[in-house]
Order: C-alpha cells, then structure tokens, then sequence
DNA sequence: ATATTTTTTTAGATTAATCTAAAATTTAAT
DNA sequence: ATTAAATTTTAGATTAATCTAAAAAAATAT
C-alpha cells in the first residue's frame, strides 16, 4: 500500500520527470512537496525500499515502473474528480483543484472506474490536461505556448501549464477558456507581450508570462 | 482543525451516544475504532482539549455541542456520498460503506452542499438513515424492528441498523428492500423467527436475528 | 587545482497515533 | 465491607512524517 504522502510524492516526481525528462533533485521535490530536502532524502530512501523509485544518493531520482504506474493512477483520479466537479456539480475550473488533491487519493478501482463511465469516458480534464486511461496510458501531446507563436497565426487554446486560480481567474475574465480562437495581432519586442484577437473580436494585452503558460494548437488553414 | 483520525472517534462516540443515551465507555469505543482502550484514552484526553467532547478520568465520554457538530457534518457527507454512489455510479447498496467512509472526510463545505443539490436534497441514504442538513438537523425516526410486530400486522421496510456487507445482501438475495411490503404470518415461539410474506407474495422464513435489525413502519388502515 | 558555494544527506528531535505492560480506579460479588 | 474482577489510565516504546543543525558530497569559480 502507498499511503497519502507517498502518493503526494510520487505524483511530483512524475511531474517533473516529464517535465525535465531526467533525473528529478531533491530540491525541486522539496519545493512541490512544501517540504525541505532532509524530508525528501528520507522518503526517497523509504521509496526506493519500496520498488518505486530508482535513487542513488546525490543522483536524484526516477520513478520505476512501479511508481509511475501508482503515479499515474492518482493523476487518473485527480483529472476525472476534476471533471466530475466541474462537469456535475458545476465548479469553475479555477476552484477544483484543492478539492480533487484530496479525492485523488481515494481508494477504490471500482469508484474510478464507474466515476470515469459516468461522465462518459471523458479524455480531458477542464485544464485541458489528458487523463490516462485504466492502464495509465495517455496521449502525450504536443502543444505550443502561445509565447513560440508568430505574428498572424491562429490558434485554437488548449491548456494551460500553470493551475493556480488566480491565474485561472484572470483567464476566464478575458474571455480564454478551452478551445476559444486566438490571432496573434502583434509582438512588442522590449518584453515579448502580445496583442491577440480573440474569437469573439475582443482584443487583449497578453504579457510574455502568461503567454508562456497557454498552450495552443495551430490551425490548419 | 479535526484529523482524519479525530473525526473517526467523534463519529462513533455519536453513534454509542445515540443508541445508549448515556456517557459512552473507553472499551465500547475502543471495540468500534478497533483500537485498544490505551490508545483511546490518550485520544479523548486530546479531545477533550480541543472542546470536542466531556471526558473525565473512569467516568466515560459524551460529544460537546461543538463535538456534535463536527460528527453530524461527518455522517452527512457519509451519507450523501452513499446516496452518489448508490443512484448515481450504480453501486449496491452492499457496496458503499467501505468507500463512503473515505469520501466522509473530504474537506470542503461547497462541495457538500453542491453534492446535495446535484442529488436533489435526499432525506435518507440507500440504508433509510436519516441525511442530517446543513446546519445538522436530523429528524430522529422512531421505527420499530420487524422483531416487536405481532402475527397478522403490515408494515414497510424503512431501514436496517446493521450495514455489514454480508448482512445487507443476504437481504437482497431474498427481496427484502427498502419500501417493501410485510406481512408477519407466523412467530415461532421457541426461537422467536418469524415467517413473513412480502409484498411479491413470496414466504420466507425470517431468524430473530435478522428481524431485530429491520426497521419497519406499520401501515395505518 | 584548490577554494568556495550549493546541494544533499545524516544525526538527533518532535508530533500524532498507536501499542504492551503495569498501575490505578471502579464495579461486582461474596 | 472486603475482596475479586473488570475497566481504565499511565508509563514507556514504536512508526510515519516532519523539522533543524551539522556533516558530506558535488558543482562552480577563481
């Protein structure tokens, strides 16, 4: 059995392996965690112990097999809570985050799967974010930021890369949600901001910091 | 703030509160937290700190108004949940309570109080136990058990005061489900089983046991 | 190549919840 | 009203997860 906290960091861990793509530090699990590295060093012996990462002191960390698949199947959970919040009981997507870390660590195979066909096998969670399936496979796809696009291009958004509500927030009071349009008008070089149209022709001033945290796709003309 | 752990004690000392009416004792509460009577010791000595609940040294333990309150929250978000599980996600009634008292300890008011109103403000769980509302107000209901009603009399199925797994689906197996109708046919004196006919005419034989933990309404003529 | 800085680990404590064994108190029985 | 039995509490340990402070290792800079 995985307990609460071991979930909490195997969850980090994946993130940021996927993220970086190599070995995860210490001290980047503490500062997800909210923990400090001494903390992270003893659970990451006691993880290791446990089959479910592979650590060598001072080399950092990686999940094994394991931990991914334990991994993946907390995310599973969190996304689909997350769409049953927003989905069935009518959340703003900036207020289900808190709500699902707690249901994420539910236990019950039967729950997640019934949960999952009750809101019809959904793929995406309301950030935009795939959810895996019951064998923890999900697509990994490959948006752009709204920051690498160029001037004239049309886009389609499709996530976000940052959760915090207020970010959540400032994007909904502009009009960007999920799959609304986005032309990019122009781009002041001195700090890389945008101006965009969006599909409903407001116009909005984007900084180069939230650019960097929309993910979009281009459309195909 | 109340753990996990805390709600646990504050819900069954509830529970032995109810049925007993009196100052609930160290043991009973230990048999039902399946801890040893030590460690509840230690627990309501913390309790009692924290204003949740009366407790001197030899003489048992009752809720304070404070401590009531944290329990009814708790036994309305375990019984919401039933009742998600149940109409929504298709569960069996057998099913719930294993899962359910996982979801009891989910933090957070505007979920319950969405959860309630996505599940049209039920009354009653699947089991017939009284949901209490917002502000902890539960209508105490006075069913009598299937094992006080005399030969020749009707009553309604309203409820079950046993949720094991094991009980709740030989009841199934045999019919007898919320709402349904019984006729007492015959008290056998010696071991005070009864044969009952249900409201599909099918007969069954009915042990003391069982009749003892079916809560049933009479139908007024 | 050595010294300095940063990162990581170890050592030793702390807190919550539990345990066993022993002591204290209450209840029941003669 | 004692004594015996049952219940409850205390004392002292244990486990999981955390912390601070000190030591060790790795990375960086001169």
């Amino acid at each position: 059995m995985t307990s609460f906290t071991e979930e909490n960091y195997l969850k980090i861990i994946y993130k940021l392996s996927a993220e970086t793509d190599s070995e995860v530090s210490t001290n980047a699990v503490a500062e997800l965690t909210l923990t400090k590295a001494a903390s992270v060093s003893d659970m990451l012996r006691k993880l290791s112990e446990k089959q479910l990462v592979n650590y060598q002191k001072y080399q950092g960390v990686r999940l094994t097999e394991l931990g991914e698949a334990v991994a993946l199947k907390v995310i599973r959970k969190h996304r689909l809570w997350e769409v049953f919040l927003v989905e069935k009981l009518g959340f703003n997507w900036d207020e289900v985050h808190e709500i699902a870390e707690q249901l994420e660590h539910i236990d019950s195979e039967e729950l997640v799967e019934r949960l999952d066909e009750f809101l019809g096998f959904p793929k995406f969670d309301p950030h935009g974010d795939p959810i895996p399936d019951t064998f923890g496979i999900m697509p990994e796809l490959r948006y752009q930021n709204l920051s690498e696009i160029s001037v004239g291009q049309s886009v389609v958004m499709m996530g976000v890369s940052e959760h915090s509500a207020t970010f959540l927030q400032y994007l909904a009071k502009m009009g960007l949600t999920l799959g609304c349009h986005i032309v990019v008008k122009e781009l002041n070089d001195f700090d890389k901001s945008l101006n965009v149209k969006l599909g409903d022709l407001s116009n909005h001033f984007i900084s180069h910091e939230v650019a960097k945290n929309l993910l979009v796709k281009s459309i195909k003309n």
